[in-house]
DNA sequence: CCTGGCACTCGGCAACCGAGAGTGCCAGCC
DNA sequence: GGCTGGCACTCTCGGTTGCCGAGTGCCAGG
């Protein structure tokens, strides 16, 4: 709860560091901070604002820096989020418009398309099994000695799996379990898929018992395909980050981009928060690697169902009206797109 | 054509540098190579060595480094490569033993392993459509709206892709269609099927023109899947090697690491040496980030037919002896492993 | 309550210096 | 003739010093 001008001022503050990356004085804030005042008031006021904790001194005869606390603040209250220009959104919109791109190619362009227009580190997730429902699933005969599994989702989504075919199994046999077990399972989202579910079609199709585990397998979330459909762009971006150039810092992050089953928590998390678009700044990450970072992620979703998620990883020293302004619009053209891709 | 104590000396010169990172002095590899000289003589020969172009003095009064010729005559006569220790080996091999993970995520793990057992990078490419022969199609009813395209390839390879169904056409005439489609195809190289190859299929079945199409789009390897099955591992490794403390170097590099396409084309063009295992050393590179690099990359094949690619980027004082002995190790075992999973 | 003035603080940079490592060369030895 | 110990020389590296400039905190006056 600040008063007009030291929101004026830490506004001003702010911006300038995102800007330049250096320390911000007095003088800087006074010129272009519009409050009319001298730098000697400036001074006044910044001491007040760092004992609140909302800016601080990298050493006493430097400028002032935004602390987490005062990044927050600015999130919070003091940032316009940027609109994006009509040409830029006509440039995304033209990126999702040839339908014969396959949904991993669009989530992959998705993610560079991102990294681009920031110059940051661009995290997209893609439509995934565990999220999705079951629709269908289909047996094909490939020859003699294998069966492709095929598993629709409502979403759209095909998962296939190439199965040893159980032997002295005749063909009606098989059908009819599977048709069974499509019955049984339509509409049920595949996370929540468990072995009881099974279990009567096992009773009922006794001689199908391998089969109906393989089945179990491929329908399983399973952590053999952590990593699926996760894609980065632009995480060499990050060496471009003048906070960055200390090696130690930019090694650990790396490392953390490397692994797939933490990225994934990092934007689930995150994003289930109650608000639109989140923002986890600095040391508000749990990850102790990044916390010079800010991460800022959303779901996209459309007809209530969501289908992943996107998020930008940058330096605390962010440009967060454009990227928030960015995420909101991609978050947007992305859930319409995989609506309009999804199965009737 | 170095004579033996040269040979000696040059030998020593360069695995002293791989372990140690600094320039080696005449008194270093009087102690290392067994010579039986002093330093005085061994600083003879360096002279000589260095006429030749095969070492390198970074200034007057530091000790040589291996210039890319001393590293290439190294590599070419010198090295003797590492053995796995059996324990590595039946690590490697426990890895593969699980049939139930699919290919892709072998791969995947595949580059995970080689870049924790070398620290260096693993660049591991799985095997791909282009490079498959046509077994045989498939198509689903999914609904009334679409249609499943099931691909089947002969290394085992499985593409689908949802395709929009196109009104009044009988089911049989459909059928039909894929069937004359299977017999014209099967055993062809999808990478050299062409638009003249479904000329008269086309012209046998007139009605489904605009699904004759949509097979052409699926079987022609297309950019769309850029980056698909190639996989990545430690790259934050190179952030690791004393040589890449200077993020300028470091940065080209990680660039060009998220180019999928140029990276594909350097595992392909330097596995087509005819040697087994190519190793590509510094200045020898075609990219100029890569020109502190050296590339150690390896095709894996079984049955006579190239599944996909291996290899290690790593800093030019790289420990070539262990790398190329994981390198032809992996290069076996994954050959060997996908031919397991190949369909008969 | 704001402001100009002023003394003060501190990091960054350049210049400098000595230590240490390693060289090239030479004269002597086997 | 080839090898070796000795020696003067070169160059980098780490630490120290001194200066400059940016920015501050405080105070007295408006």
């Amino acid at each position: 709860m600040l008063d007009r001008r030291k929101e004026k001022i830490l506004k001003a503050l702010v911006e300038e560091y995102i800007e330049t990356a250096q320390p911000v004085g007095s003088g800087a804030i006074a010129r272009r901070s519009g409050a009319g005042v001298s730098p000697a008031t400036i001074r006044n006021e910044l001491a007040a604002l760092e004992e609140m904790g909302l800016v601080e001194q990298p050493h006493t005869s430097a400028g002032r820096t935004p602390s987490g606390r005062g990044y927050r603040y600015y999130v919070d209250r003091l940032m316009t989020v940027g609109k994006l220009a009509g040409s830029v959104m006509a440039g995304i919109r033209d990126l999702y418009d040839d339908r014969s791109v396959p949904v991993q190619a669009l989530i992959r362009r998705t993610a560079g398309v991102l990294s681009e227009m920031t110059e940051y580190t661009a995290l997209v997730e893609g439509p995934q099994l565990g999220r999705a429902t079951f629709k269908r699933l289909e047996l094909l005969e490939v020859n003699g000695d294998h069966l492709l599994l095929v598993l629709l989702t409502g979403d759209g989504l095909i998962q296939t799996r190439l199965l040893e075919r159980p032997p002295h199994i005749p063909a009606e046999y098989r059908e009819a379990m599977i048709t069974s077990l499509n019955s049984r399972l339509a509409g049920r989202p595949l996370g929540t898929v468990a072995t009881r579910d099974l279990e009567s079609v096992r009773r009922e199709f006794p001689r199908a018992l391998t089969l109906v585990e393989s089945i179990r397998g491929t329908i399983e979330p399973s952590d053999a395909v952590e990593g699926e459909g996760l894609f980065l762009g632009g995480t060499a971006n990050m060496l471009k980050q003048p906070e960055f150039q200390r090696l130690e810092k930019i090694e650990g992050i790396l490392s953390l981009l490397e692994r797939g089953r933490i990225l994934r928590d990092l934007l689930a998390d995150s994003a289930l928060a109650p608000v639109d678009i989140s923002v986890t700044i600095g040391e508000e990450n749990r990850h102790p690697e990044m916390r010079d970072c800010s991460l800022v992620t959303a779901a996209y979703h459309a007809g209530g169902h969501t289908f992943g998620y996107i998020g930008i990883l940058g330096p605390c020293r962010m440009r967060y009206s454009h990227v928030v302004g960015l995420i909101a619009a991609v978050k947007e053209l992305l859930g319409r797109e995989l609506l309009r891709r999804r199965l009737a």
